[in-house]
Order: structure tokens, then C-alpha cells, then sequence
DNA sequence: TCAATATTAGAATGATTATTCTAATTTTCA
DNA sequence: TGAAAATTAGAATAATCATTCTAATATTGA
């Protein structure tokens, strides 16, 4: 099954060389500012044997996105299986989850988190439904999440989905600020625990009486 | 001062149309996905009139995120401002603000919300400058105004940055789920509401002792 | 009214760039 | 080794627009 030979296991390779290669390009300049002829240039092959491995630009990004996405994704799944911790400390785990992947993935970052809000992508119609898709998925993980927790009494019983909707802003958001202000890779990790700790315990003293 | 002759009133009126058909189109479409030939269609100016009114595309572009933008910071500084409510009152009637302005130009809501995050647009430099700058301007904002409810105790002493960031985290992820749910304008205020409390109180119960 | 001015309408221009194609060059394996 | 197959390198193509231009029309004010 898994044996390849040589010219595939080369195929793969190349494959993946052109992905990083595009990936930074990609990152740094976005969909529109990224031409082919720099994808071919950087990842040093020609235009032709892009082609040969993908039909198109569009195609490029989506594989970018989507097959991060997933790896992002089944991080979080494995977490939230894992039924001998209580569903509290579940989501907490799953910021650990985030912050390994968001730093050992920074030039993605902002492929990911400005693909499903960003007005352009609705252009690039199949790419715009996987993200969404993809998105949804993950609300729902973190919705039934939030439901058990309501179960067990850890969480007040807001809406699982609004919960989910709110918390995912909020990890997005400090990821976006740790992003952009150019931070060191611990301060993610504190960063978002202090955003965890608002989200559980609100900003507001709770008053005796 | 504010006599203006009749040319300049229908200068103006015809500038105010290009504007209105551009935003519909630009929030449709994306920047990417907007012509100017359907500027042209939609407005029912020939290119050469949209051209005598603005240097070129970004431009418009730019006029309609900023002019908005400053709309929006101008109720929040209104409200804000009004020291006879406390930082919390205040904070909540933000929400207000937000929901009437967000209401009236839901289709600006795409436009702006993703224009900051949005990796393509780093290719439109002036903009993403001035995006930018306007956006670090509302988080100061808040910033201040959770700064003096720490003062009052109102607050828990977070870093008022962080809870500003969080905050407008919060409130453009419900504003984006209530815009593509396409719910009604009741919805919005409602849905803020219950984020709000979320924001303040925390999800998880709190427990004795 | 009628010359001067402003506006309209949309055709032409020029630049950009995704995609395809062609002519080497290299690799494969009989 | 050497003919066939695969790969390289990047030139040619074709489509898409932002922007500019031109000719016709409408408006103004003397």
C-alpha cells in the first residue's frame, strides 16, 4: 500500500516544495497580490510543472487552506474525545492545541483567519464553500462541547452555539493581535490563557449579594 | 458657507450615487470582483464622470470604508463621552450604537468587518494603512473606557487592552453570524445582549466558597 | 440665439497575468 | 548505448480590466 516508488515519492515531494513555496507567497501578499510566475520562481519550477501538479491558482490556495484546516481540525477532534478530563478542562486543553499549531504555522495564520470574513473570497466560489463548510465543522465540534459542559454544570446553559460562536472570536482575535504585533511564540500561550479566563469568569468582579 | 450653488449640489448628488452603487456592488463582489464598467452600469454614469469625481478605484473604495468608519467611531465617542453613566453603562450602550449603525448599512457590515484581517488587502496600501489606523483608534477607545472602570471597580483589573480586544473580538463575530443568518434587525440586538452577558459575567457558574 | 463650456457615452489603450504551448534537455530502461 | 518518455524553461496566448481619450450631445449665459 504505502510503498511508493522513487518517481512518485520525488512527485511528492515536488508537490509539497511548490506548496511551501506558495504558501509564503500567499501569506505575504494574498490571493490577488501572488502572480503564478512568483510561485514558479520561488519554489524554482517552471510554470509548466505547476500545471502538471495543479489545475490552477484557485486550486493552489484551496489546498493550502483546507488541508491546514484539517490539521487544525483533528488536533482539536483528538482533544475533545478525550472523555477522562471534564469538558471545562477539554477547551481548556484545546488552547494548547491552537497555540501549537499557530506557531508552527504563522505564515498560514492569516490565510486562515481572514479566508472565511474576507469579501473577496465569495470570487472564488468553490474555495469559499469549503472554508465555510470547514468552519461550520468546527463550531459544531466546539458546540458539543460547550452542550456536555452544560450537562456536567460547568457551563452556564447560554446557547452551545453562541458560546462556541464567541469563543472562537475571541481565540481568533488574540491570535490576530499576537500575530500582528510580532510577539514571541510563549506569549501566545499566555496571551490566550488570560482571553480564557475572561471568557470563563467574565470581566466583572461578581458582587457578594 | 453652506450656500451651495445648484452645480455643486448635483456635483455632490451624483458623487453620493456613484458612492451608493459602488458599496452595493463592492460588498457583493469583493474589490477584486467589482468593475468599474459596472460601477459605470449600475450608477448610470459613464466611466469618464466617475472618473472627473475620484482618482481611480481604491479611492472609492477607501472613501466608503473610512467616511463609514468615522461614522461609526462618532456615536461611539458620543456615547462614550457621557460621564453621567457609569464605564459599564457606557460599555452597554455601545451595544446600542452598534446595532443601529450595523442595522442601517448592513450592506457596509462585509466591507468592513473583514477589510482589516483581509490578507489582500495589504495590496491597497493606503487603505490598509488608513484601516488600520482607524481600528487601533477603537480599540483605544474602549481601551480607556475599561481602564476607568477598573477605576470604579467595575471592571476586574485585566489589562484594558486586551479586554478592548476581546470585546470588539466578541461583537464582530455576532454581528458577522447575525449577518450571514440573515436574521431580522431585532436579532441583532438580542444577539449582542446575550454576548454581552457572557462578556461580563462569564460562562462558567460561579461556584460557593 | 449661439458660441463656449460641461457632460455623456462608451470605444481605445495598455498593462497585467493565468494558462497553454513549444523546443530543448534530461532521464529511463530495453 | 540510444530511442522513447518525462521534465524543464520560459515564450506566446488570450482574457481581463483600470484608466484615458474622443466624438457627440447637452447646458449655460451673454
Amino acid at each position: 500500500m504505502a510503498a511508493l516508488t522513487r518517481r512518485e515519492r520525488e512527485q511528492k515531494r515536488k508537490r509539497k516544495e511548490i506548496l511551501d513555496a506558495a504558501l509564503l507567497i500567499f501569506a505575504e501578499k494574498g490571493y490577488h497580490g501572488t502572480t503564478m510566475a512568483e510561485i514558479s520562481r520561488v519554489s524554482e519550477y517552471p510554470l509548466g510543472t505547476i500545471y502538471s501538479f495543479f489545475p490552477g491558482k484557485e486550486d493552489i490556495y484551496q489546498e493550502l487552506v483546507i488541508g491546514k484546516g484539517h490539521e487544525l481540525g483533528d488536533i482539536l477532534v483528538a482533544i475533545f474525545e478525550d472523555i477522562s478530563l471534564s469538558p471545562l478542562e477539554r477547551l481548556r486543553k484545546s488552547l494548547l492545541g491552537n497555540v501549537d499549531f499557530f506557531v508552527k504555522n504563522r505564515p498560514f495564520i492569516k490565510i486562515y483567519i481572514s479566508g472565511r470574513s474576507n469579501v473577496d473570497a465569495p470570487l472564488l466560489t468553490n474555495f469559499h464553500r469549503r472554508i465555510n463548510r470547514m468552519h461550520d465543522k468546527m463550531i459544531a465540534l466546539y458546540s458539543d462541547l460547550f452542550e456536555q459542559g452544560i450537562q456536567t454544570g460547568e457551563f452556564k446553559p447560554y446557547s452551545p452555539r453562541e458560546m462556541a460562536t464567541i469563543f472562537s472570536g475571541i481565540v481568533n482575535a488574540s491570535i490576530w493581535v499576537w500575530l500582528v504585533e510580532g510577539e514571541d511564540d510563549a506569549e501566545l500561550e499566555q496571551r490566550l490563557q488570560r482571553a480564557f479566563n475572561i471568557f470563563t469568569g467574565g470581566v466583572c468582579p461578581h458582587l457578594p449579594g
